[in-house]
DNA sequence: GATGAATGAGCTTTCATTCAT
DNA sequence: AATGAATGAAAGCTCATTCAT
């Protein structure tokens, strides 16, 4: 379910006609401001968005009051997405399968998608209570493929779903650091493998 | 050799006593960008920068031609710090204590520092020439690291100074990206155990 | 005769009912626009007018073409008022308490209601042919007023409506101006003891 | 004395010559801007006083950081001129015509300076600290006029010098609004007649 | 007729960069 | 060599006005 339908949940039949077109804007200044930001880094001119989702400046103000107002909404707008990714993840039928898909598919894209990881770390922007419940929504679909996974003997037990979205942002990191697909795949891999059971050293090195 | 002493480089007769302000002047710089940088953002004034250093606004622009060459600098600056602590590790006896000591070192410095991972990935900064000079520096650096880490049985043997650097720039992020103290230990431990031997599984998983 | 009235005067034959909630919301609009420009200045958006009178902007659009033509509307509603005042003032039996309630009652509202005292003197706005002919109006009105106070001794000779209204201008501003009760207490009673007879020094002081 | 000359003051031989050029630049600034406030009003733009004073944008917002500051000044620049004034005509023998040129020459300014008087009430502008400074040298110095009239039997004895001023703004207002010179004057005149000895009726009009 | 979304010129303000002193 | 005043190209944001619904 994209966020353009949740507007006709809470419109189940007909309701404001007068709407569609406003809808349709709102719709086109975040991916645009998606597009550019991930293009440009979020320094890129408001300006750049609007023309970019061919719209006038003021169509971009009148949705998104403030500039970090458009920021955080992109930003939820990736989380959201994260979250649909994550639950449509967990009826997978292997519970290892599933968790380390999702992983693996949200790094994939973050090394792709400039700033995708900065998605999930708030990337400069002070989060805030919008932010918050998104985040809180992420943190539950993540649990319930962690908790799976660790029933399933597939995750370490001694993280819960905080550590795994930590463990997920540096891994997506690393991805974006790494100079090639080599270094890329096997660094990534290593760091997931810090996940899987059989895990902390029982040597005393650390 | 410090950044201090590239100046030298081009008087290679004398130093004239005349400079000795110039040269003080640069670190001040320097030193000024790196505590304003880290504490606002890549985003803070040159001005700002020019303040902390108790300098003039023109003096900024004399040593570095451009904001640009200013964050580069700053950036060749920690890269060249993280060098220096790579090789005063590897004097370390214990081969495993030396690596791993080393890489903790760096993420404890990430989780304070605003902004020091960035340092290793670039920051949003076109990386040019000069940082490469230092890039490599540092690969050989931690190349020596992990060469004896190997040979002493305490890293994964899959994976060289480009790997490790990845998975450092990983777990940086995801120190920085984790809300309180145990998440953050938990996951850097999760991320770093990923590097010892005993490593890739071997049921197929991936 | 309101203005609303004058809508009636370009229907000559009839008023059509579709016509009443235009009316309605004409004179909504303007009430609307009188207390936001008092209260915000005449800085104040078009859009804090139509929120205030509860229609939507195009509506505000509708009835006053120019945010210009707006203000000039307020004004002459304001001067309107002004006139309506002081006809009925001239019903009353004393014709100097008739003109100096007038006087006083018209300052003791400007040192209250932000710029209205600004309603006699323009503004800043362009006064155009609108205002001018509630303007005339008002002149007549207080020339009765005045006429009818210097037969009875109670204003100076020398002095006709514009001056009078000059007058009415200055004192209130002096109110407006004046930092409290007191101040603008005596400094009203000077300016209007100016307009009494007995009037210009003989003395040759100027 | 002017503005200029009082940085001369604290500067009393030689300082710093690198200035010259600023002080030139700011004195240029705020001319431009009483210019141009003066004949647009206070919406006129700043670009247009930077244009007017020949300097680029930049420099009006390095020596007014807001465009209020800068409002602030040219209202400061006029309350001090207004302070100057006072204070060389109470050098005046004739202490009645000291007060009384006075205050006819501010208003003759009024009448043909946009504004001018609006320098005494605040105009719009919040006023602060910085004008609280200028306003009490000017209560001082019109104190002084004021005393002086009172003694010398030319002045009524029931005014200080706030209502002197309030009645000064009152009659600039007056001036500003008459629409010929005739009635300005009448209107001048009587107003500044309520300021006479002889003043408040006795008759119990009032 | 009413609505409010869209528009874009224009405003204030910031900041990297230049240059006279 | 150092200074900091001057510059002007953006940037973020507002608001009168238009127009599709």
């Amino acid at each position: 379910m994209t966020p353009i339908e949740r507007y006709g949940v809470e419109t189940p039949e007909v309701n404001k006609p007068l709407r569609a077109d406003a809808r349709r804007n709102r719709a086109r200044v975040l991916a645009a401001a998606e597009a550019v930001f991930a293009a440009e880094g979020v320094g890129a001119s408001t300006e750049a968005v609007a023309k970019r989702a061919g719209v006038g400046i003021g169509t971009v103000f009148r949705h998104f009051p403030t500039k970090e107002a458009l920021l955080e909404a992109v930003l939820v707008e990736r989380m959201r997405a994260l979250v649909e990714h994550a639950r449509s993840a967990s009826q997978d039928g292997d519970a290892g399968v599933a968790l380390f898909g999702f992983l693996e598919h949200v790094i994939e894209q973050s090394a792709t998608k400039n700033a995708f990881a900065d998605a999930l770390s708030g990337a400069g922007v002070d989060v805030t209570q919008v932010v918050g419940d998104v985040r809180g929504e992420l943190l539950a679909a993540i649990d319930v493929l962690a908790s799976r996974a660790q029933a399933a003997g597939a995750l370490r037990r001694d993280v819960g779903a905080a550590e795994v979205i930590a463990v997920l942002v540096g891994a997506s990191h690393a991805a974006m650091w790494a100079p090639d697909a080599k270094t890329r795949s096997t660094a990534v891999g290593v760091i997931l493998d810090g996940l899987r059971p059989g895990g902390p050293r029982k040597d005393g090195l650390r």
